[in-house]
DNA sequence: GACCTCTGTTGCGTATGTTGCAACGACTGT
DNA sequence: ACAGTCGTTGCAACATACGCAACAGAGGTC
């Protein structure tokens, strides 16, 4: 709706990848070099970006503080921080929470697993619902209804043999994540790996985010990550309690 | 330079500290509701702000995500990440590492103390070359011209009884930490806290980054802040050789 | 060391995109 | 049901951001 803001944002998102000369982004997005200095000069006054040394842009310390910032602000994350780290350090496994953001997720923490297994994960990043255990947890936790209007309007792609495609699929499987109270993805989303994912509640019972725990196949079956469960919910639960929810009423 | 691309880059300051609405941030700015609702929306199309109720908006998972990406281009925070963390976690102190950015320190990487004490820094903060240990590695790390251009340049606000606040004494202190190969801010930054900061260094015994240890007073004076040099000395010289030091030549 | 190329930078006129206005619509709370 | 608040739209006027073309400066090549 805003051009120059629009074509800013490009060249922010195209920056964040790697270091980028200035005909590099005037080429990528289209647009004469001077139209890109100006822009480049407003975002490095507001230190979003910087020079490395004569031709070269790359993200500045707003990004970094602006983001860390509002990350604060979801309270969650801190809450949940201690319950999830200790898991991390007790399992060794990968560890990530969660959140529903516009029919998809983000990821608003990440603990680092033990086993040098490059996840393609980040803090910020976005994933589908469809085929992550963190998005069935998430989406298994609204009312059917609503269920159903996600069910129907969010894509399929398949990442795996394993993903599911369908809508009709999705919501029988969602059933089943709600009725037990944690979801697996049985290497849906990505070959090598398999995810359990389970709630972490607030004050009235709500579902605030979701914790997950990834561990590559080769390191341990299906049998295996089920076995993990218990420990999950164990620490969700503590996280939980953390985040203000308390076993009374609702809960389970 | 392109004025909407400066007040959205505005806006997006509002708006990392606390959920704003869309009249608060209109007053702020000083333009029309209508001016910053297409703003708005253009953000939001790129997922750096998101709307929260139907009233408030807040930073989006873009911000975060571009965030991440990019400090993983700081080779140093990867390299520097696990001595840094077993430092943390073998003093129970809070760790911080700097880099130099355009007359200012900016934190690139943070492990927090086990003691409750809020400390007012973060990833992307950044802070004076004058009042802090990490600044003084930075600045003692370049030439000597180099030095007293930016000892000349830049302010020296007081921050506490302690800071510095002349060319002529930060020049010496400079040249005092040269010599030792470490830096001490006793108190000058904030009156609770004294930290002691050391450089990590790469390939060619260039300094990439400092890294510095922050102690309450309360817990330990200033003796006790001097005795953890060497262990912190022994963890930059970890970092260093992560990052490709190798100890001939240079070094010390 | 002189030439050439490549990249960043500036001034300028124009058209395009952006702005503010005012009226509308949705929602909240009383 | 009403008033007030806040978000949203269409439009016309204007300022702004755009592309162009020419300049400057650094790096590399012969």
């Amino acid at each position: 709706m805003s051009q120059s803001l629009d074509r800013a944002l490009t060249l922010l998102t195209s920056i964040a990848q790697d270091a980028r000369t200035l005909d590099d982004l005037a080429d990528e997005i289209g647009v004469h070099k001077s139209t890109v200095l100006r822009l480049l000069r407003t975002l490095e006054q507001h230190h979003f970006v910087r020079r490395e040394g004569a031709r070269h842009y790359r993200l500045g310390s707003a990004m970094f503080d602006l983001a860390n910032q509002a990350l604060d602000s979801f309270d969650v994350r801190r809450s949940a921080h201690p319950a999830l780290a200790a898991l991390n350090a007790r399992t060794g496994h990968t560890v990530h929470l969660a959140s529903y953001e516009d029919g998809e997720v983000v990821y608003i923490d990440k603990f680092e697993g033990r086993h040098s297994v490059r996840m393609y994960s980040r803090i910020g990043k976005r994933a589908p619902l469809h085929c992550t255990a963190v998005g069935k947890v998430l989406v298994a936790a609204m009312p059917v209804a609503r269920r159903e209007e996600i069910a129907r309007s969010i894509e399929y792609p398949v990442r795996t043999p394993n993903t599911i495609t369908t809508p009709a699929e999705y919501l029988a499987e969602l059933e089943r994540v709600a009725e037990r109270g944690y979801a697996v993805d049985n290497a849906e989303h990505e070959d090598f790996i398999h995810c359990i994912a389970a709630p972490v509640r607030g004050t009235g019972g709500e579902v605030l985010a979701a914790a997950s725990m990834s561990v590559p196949k080769v390191l341990l079956d299906y049998e295996g990550l089920l076995a993990l469960v218990p420990e999950l919910r164990a620490a969700t639960r503590e996280a939980s309690v953390h985040s203000g929810w308390t076993e009374n009423g609702k809960g389970h």
